[in-house]
DNA sequence: GGAAGATGAAAAATCGTTTAATCACCGTAA
DNA sequence: TTACGGTGATTAAACGATTTTTCATCTTCC
């Protein structure tokens, strides 16, 4: 059994309340009391147990995160950025999963509040829409999401990969999209679509449509593929070279989100990298404004960073930069 | 502002007791008000706030999940499994990273805690021993590391593996690992070796010693490749194809835990999944049974799943099966 | 010397819920 | 009529912390 207050009190001879200002450095006590009541609390251990605390004060120290699938293996690295960002701040992450479900997702925010969170941060599913909740929210998802408050520059993006090929040389690019219908991957290519030259083109196909045969999109013409996720951008990567193409001698190959496999494979995948520590600080940061009822900033756009490995080059035929092709492992911002 | 149970009571001239009966079924109460508190208690949407209930009872229904690295790529699959097994037994998941590292495990159990954690989940870091725990706990890692509870049958898997690939016709085997300290992998491994049949041999490669020449190892007399992760299979896979190598024409080549892009790469990698669903299952049932404190049951080994793709195929100059070669999204068990 | 102020610490209220103890009432049996 | 058992519901205590209020003591100043 943890030790509680009232014995640390008893056994001191002191009131629980001049513990309890010891623990938070409020009140008054007297230099002598604070020592010996510190020398105590460090000697068993103690730690306020969190829901009489809770219970108290009304802030439990945890806050929800909602998502839409736990398993998309974009996942753990947000998790990660954002249970980090929490701890830091002395905060816990309770999770929950709405299985991309409506009803599921505002289940879920309702057992959030029923354990206590203090705030929650949900990437919400598509088609609905985060708001009046009872409690303070943090809604990541995509700028061109009414209610969203951080996430990635998913257009900037786009266009610094768009960008990249066309530096390369780059002129005919089939973009590569999952579903119409997420917002993230609709930016990712209107910013790809944005950043198109002159005497470019590119042509969107998208993967519930049934997979395109990248072979014949190599046979005609088209020398780069730009995907919305590194998954995305290994299918094509893999039924290239299984095709008997060069990748990136024959055809470039760019994705997203830098997943844990891009760098371990062979090309070594260029990507277009989240940077998960800052959504996730400016998450917890935008959640401790609402906490104190501050004013809000606007929704913030956190730039994506190009990962330059091997599975990029010079178009065909085109005159190859000085510094011969990137190395594995090179990183540019 | 959430309702309360005393403004419930308040509006219906009762007593706070009288609706805490109605809602937990004890006590005595009449039908008659019965109706009409859970008449009352569905209109306003009431439910029993989290703190309150935990500081009375003792039991918050939240169970910490402590992982070694969110990051790692398996994690997804069982956050998921458990999130939602622990979701079907009324209780949430609060998270927590060690970064590998006992001493903020340690720290990180102690915030669960402190919490409020009814009890955790843990995936130990290696080297740590988790014993003495102040709360129930359920350890998942391997069969080979003392106090473990739940995990994968990883030996039966390695050894499914290899007999997988020798009914193919394969008798010269690569198996690679990432690195012998951890008790998962070297478990596969050793499963594997067991399997050995007269006139096979294997070689073992980690890659914490550098990563191999596949090409050369396949020109060697290599035929088949196990990788103790789909990570390492993938890397195996593509250096393999990048080299002019046939998948599995050349060189077969399996992983393992079925991760999110094994599916969706050409040829489909074949691998051995871990069954998250039931260790998840298991897990949370074994701390039921603990927060009861009833029998403990015996360490439970989840056997893995065999899951057939293309990436594996006859030996070269192998009499092929009847049926040609394996299709992808094939599933054996 | 007595009032006012400062200081240190204790007492008590409070948060929301559960539960053991109590109570009022009614019908029934002695 | 009295005692008793059963029923339905209320009262009050408890959980573990924080915080407001109160209280006692000691200074200091007129």
């Amino acid at each position: 059994m943890q030790p509680k207050l009232k014995e640390i009190a008893k056994e001191l001879g002191v009131s629980t309340a001049t513990v309890s200002n010891v623990l938070s450095g409020k009140g008054r006590v007297s230099e002598e009391t604070r020592k010996l009541v510190s020398e105590k609390i460090r000697e068993v251990g103690y730690r306020p147990g969190g829901p009489g605390r809770a219970l108290r004060t009304g802030r439990s120290g945890v806050l929800g995160l909602v998502l839409p699938d736990i398993s998309n293996p974009l996942f753990p690295a947000l998790a990660q950025a954002i249970e980090t960002a929490a701890e830091r701040s002395g905060q816990g992450i309770l999770i929950a999963d709405s299985h991309a479900d409506p009803g599921a997702q505002a289940e879920a925010v309702q057992r959030m509040i029923q354990r206590g969170a203090d705030g929650i941060i949900i990437v919400p599913c598509r088609g609905t829409q985060v708001s009046d909740l009872p409690l303070p929210a943090v809604v990541i998802d995509s700028a061109s999401t009414p209610g969203n408050c951080v996430c990635s520059d998913h257009q900037q993006g786009g266009k610094q990969a768009l960008e990249h090929l066309q530096a390369l040389g780059h002129r005919t690019f089939v973009l590569l999209g999952q579903s119409r219908r997420s917002s993230v991957q609709s930016d990712r290519i209107a910013g790809m679509q944005s950043a198109l030259a002159a005497g470019s083109q590119a042509e969107t196909c998208w993967l519930e449509d049934g997979i395109p045969d990248f072979a014949d999109l190599a046979r005609r013409g088209v020398t780069a593929i730009i995907a919305t996720s590194d998954l995305h951008a290994l299918t094509a990567l893999t039924r290239l070279q299984g095709a008997g193409f060069s990748v990136p001698g024959d055809v470039s190959v760019i994705g997203f989100d830098d997943l844990s496999f891009s760098a371990r494979i062979t090309p070594g995948l260029t990507t277009l990298a989240q940077n998960m520590p800052e959504i996730a600080a400016a998450a917890i940061a935008h959640l401790s404004l609402q906490l104190e009822n501050a004013s809000l900033p606007a929704a913030r756009l956190v730039p994506m960073e190009l990962v330059v490995r091997s599975s990029t080059g010079p178009a065909p035929d085109f005159p190859s930069p000085k510094k011969p092709s990137p190395q594995q492992g090179d990183v540019t911002t």
